[in-house]
DNA sequence: CAGGCTGGTTTCGTAATGCAACCGGAGCCT
DNA sequence: AGGCTCCGGTTGCATTACGAAACCAGCCTG
């Protein structure tokens, strides 16, 4: 299946000036980062993908075809690879796995652990910190328009 | 409207032995994840959110409820609030516009900037480091079956 | 008690999902 | 050559979810 680019395209978030709304125009959907996860965890071709999701091969198909046109995979020799912007993906998947450890499974129910590869030692907790290290809330920050912030973006920051 | 449980259960990957579907299953969808962001900037009232994502209100009622459902949100005195569990969304959200920031404005396009109220100072990108605070790449890493682990999980850990 | 605002719910057309069937090419046998 | 069988999809079609707009019920306010 080609990516027409209209999938998801409900209500156009494409040209949203939020980072967040463009991270979910490339992959936010129910498939598209379990299909970057399994990437991760080291598959490559289309039946990898398939086998370990269950997905349907249409969705799935779609789904590749968006993330190559996203630049997240690249598709070379008939595989699916992990491009460096698909790479960079790491802290998101880390901040979603460190969430539901602990608000959904709890300590001690992690159905998996990821562990440094030489020292075999858990990789800790992704932690917002300040400038000095220091972790930080919600309350502790502001947030501010910066060099790309559209009008309408401006006008939000405005009103608040 | 009432949250009927059913919602994105297309294929229901609730039972999903893995905390990124589990994850996706709470927020996993376009809106979802932009009302949370919007909580964080401070949007509390049915309307709030309304005016700020031109979200349509059977769809905001939905995911709203949903939230509750999952307990990010609690509903106070007609207000919508971050729960503890929604509060700890931070980094999710953190790591989504670190991402969209390096991958998709490019330094110097950044919409918004998230700052230390205090210091006025950026925050500090999020970083997946060693147990030492070394910076670490997906090739560092080994996922393993944790304690919470189905058999399932374990049967595919093991086929690997 | 008319009118407006908030916070929804209902209706209904449209778009995405997912199952199943089909298909074309490559690599074997024989 | 002829046929078998994977792999990696595409196509067709029924089902389901999504989303815009209309509607509605409570509460203020004058």
């Amino acid at each position: 299946m080609r990516y027409d680019g209209a999938v998801l395209a409900r209500k156009r978030f494409a040209g949203m000036n939020c980072g967040i709304a463009q991270a979910l125009e490339a992959f936010g959907d129910w498939w598209t980062l379990l299909v970057v996860r399994d990437a991760f965890f080291g598959a490559r071709r289309f039946s990898d993908f398939e086998a370990n999701l269950g997905i349907a091969k249409n969705i799935l198909s779609n789904r590749l075809a968006r993330l190559v046109a996203h630049d997240i995979f690249a598709k070379v020799d008939g595989e699916y690879r992990l491009t460096p912007k698909g790479e960079a993906l790491l802290p998101v998947l880390t901040a979603l796995r460190d969430w539901s450890d602990e608000w959904v499974f709890g300590k001690g129910g992690e159905p998996v652990l990821v562990k440094d590869r030489r020292t075999n030692r858990r990789i800790p907790k992704l932690r917002v910190t300040d400038a000095d290290g220091v972790e930080v809330t919600r309350r502790d920050l502001r947030t501010v328009p910066g060099p790309g912030a559209s009008p309408e973006t401006r006008r939000f920051f405005e009103r608040r």
